[in-house]
RNA sequence: GGUCUCGUCGCCUAGUGGCUGGGCAGGACUCUGCAAAAGUCCCUACAGCGGUUCGAAUCCGCUCGAGACCUCCA
């Protein structure tokens, strides 16, 4: 079965097989580990790890998924300077030594990350590599030197820069996003900083030193230039470095088409002379209540915000999984909890399908292939969630699990077994028995009540359920019996 | 100013030119002293205005509205 996928580069649906045979290479921009990651960065790992999981589940194929991790980065030399009120006693004793202290503040926001991540139901282990930036500092510098030897970078007071006239000579710049360098929005410049380049469109691979922040060796035409890596020129040289250019996917979020993306692809192709990636998958951003959530405007969960309210993390991965990756998601609670009551109802039909099939169970193998089919398909559509995710509802309110034979049951559990290997959010297996501690006390007003109502004494019972409801408990009345659970 | 996306039932989401999806919420009934739980059933929408067509939510045009990106950003 292949994968269809949206390609931003053709800005296309194209069938997707991997480049070299087996195995599939993704490299997914990975987050910039200066503080918390936010919900909304969420969708960012959340997509890949649906992709790569489709990839492994439906089409089979073996998958190599690396993941960056951006340790070296202006936000963390800023938050991790000496006198920094952003710095935290979690991550260590500040030193005299800027590197030193960039390294400490950056680990302890990526091991925040990791357990993140983790929490949301993706694996560590389906990681092939997840790369830190300060550790790729050769290969860095050695992709510099290559485009500078190559003639399509510049040193201008220390730093080196990408020289677009003369990449645009040889290659198409633009070839994820239409730049339109005549309109570039009036009034805005990135960085009034001394830097000093020939052309504003111009971008920075390696950035001079400057007092008192991080810095590296780099030997450049028998000068040490001694700086440290722009942030387009760490992912061109991890790709290459862990997975090897071309690679299969590179995914990221739609704002990293421009420049981010568009940098690296003329980074790659002018230093190594190879094409970056075959496809170029973008997700979209998630908003909150109907609006843009983004770091700069404050208005943003993070996760933690989120478990500290009660929520499942897995009603958020299922939440995500709702809407297609590629369409903009709108976080609500209420959305949430609907996602909850959806994700449940999948859930305990898997518990019934467990269940011993009562006598009447007549309905034989209803058609469980075709759901495997019609589902996998879906997912194969551009990872449509939200069609696959139809096509269950539609199969259980067809074929309720009371009244499936044995046959069936076997099939579906392992067809859930199957499709939990892409959303994981479920438990496949029989329901679990829960107990819970019920006070003596409320066993007594419990029984007490009970009596009162068997002697139609209903105005007692009810008062007596009151007061079991306020120490937490609610009873469930059966026709000659009752139970009590936690409410 | 430039580039682009999108407007579908109360909310979220899918959608092929005709056969009128799915989830949540809501309603009705059964059961029940009541309630809860459970079960059965109901809930016909497609921004507006034109046009093409035998027939459009689906194609074309215009209008209105929402949003994104244009070198911080997942």
């Amino acid at each position: 079965m292949q994968l269809h996928l949206y390609n931003t580069l053709t800005r296309k649906n194209e069938p997707f097989a991997p480049l070299n045979g087996e195995p599939v290479r993704i490299y997914s921009c990975g987050p910039t580990v200066y503080n918390y990651a936010h919900i909304g960065n969420m969708r960012a790992f959340l997509f890949p790890d649906l992709l790569q999981r489709v990839l492994r589940v439906v089409c089979g194929y073996p998958v190599k998924w690396v993941m960056n991790i951006t340790d070296i980065e202006d936000k963390i030399i800023r938050d991790s300077a000496i006198g920094s009120s952003e710095w935290l006693p979690a991550m260590g004793e500040q030193a005299d030594n800027p590197n030193s202290n960039a390294a400490k503040l950056a680990l302890h926001y990526e091991r925040e990350f990791l357990n993140d991540i983790t929490t949301i139901g993706i694996k560590t282990s389906d990681f092939y590599a997840i790369p830190r930036a300060t550790d790729f500092i050769d290969a860095i510098t050695d992709l510099v030197r290559k485009i500078v030897e190559n003639g399509y970078g510049y040193v201008s007071e220390g730093s080196v820069y990408f020289n677009l006239n003369e990449w645009r000579k040889a290659a198409k710049y633009g070839q994820l996003f239409t730049i339109d360098t005549e309109n570039f929005r009036a009034g805005v410049r990135i960085d009034a900083d001394e830097y000093e380049r020939d052309q504003v469109s111009d971008f920075v691979l390696w950035k001079a030193h400057k007092e008192g922040e991080p810095s590296w060796d780099f030997e450049l035409s028998g000068k040490n230039l001694r700086g440290r890596p722009g942030w387009h020129i760490e992912c061109s040289a991890m790709g290459h470095a862990s997975l090897g250019l071309p690679f299969d996917i590179h995914t990221g979020g739609v704002d990293l088409r421009f420049p981010h993306h568009e940098d690296e692809i003329a980074q790659s192709k002018a230093g190594y002379g190879v094409e970056t990636s075959a496809f170029w998958c973008h997700n979209e951003f998630l908003e909150v209540e109907g609006t843009k959530m983004s770091k700069s405007k404050g208005n943003f969960f993070i996760l933690r915000d989120l478990l500290d309210k009660g929520i499942d993390p897995l009603d958020f991965r299922f939440a995500m999984m709702s809407v297609q990756y590629n369409y903009v998601f709108n976080f609500t609670f209420f959305g949430l909890e609907s996602a909850r009551k959806a994700r449940f109802r999948i859930q305990d039909y898997i518990y019934d399908l467990h269940e011993t099939p009562s006598e009447t169970a007549e309905l034989k193998s209803s058609y469980v292939v075709e759901l495997r089919t019609e589902v996998f398909a879906e997912l194969l559509n551009d990872l449509h969630t939200p069609k696959a995710l139809e096509r269950v509802f539609a199969y259980i309110n067809a074929h309720p699990a009371s009244g499936l034979d044995q046959q069936t049951r076997t099939q579906l559990i392992a067809f859930f077994t199957e499709l939990n290997g892409i959303f994981d959010v479920w438990e496949i297996g029989e329901r679990p028995v829960v107990t819970i501690e019920i006070p003596d006390d409320v066993r007594e007003l419990a029984e007490q009540r009970w009596q009162a109502k068997k002697n139609r004494d209903f105005a007692a019972a009810d008062a007596l359920r009151a007061r079991i409801s306020e120490r937490g408990f609610v009873i469930l009345d059966t026709k000659d019996a009752y139970s009590i659970e936690k409410a």
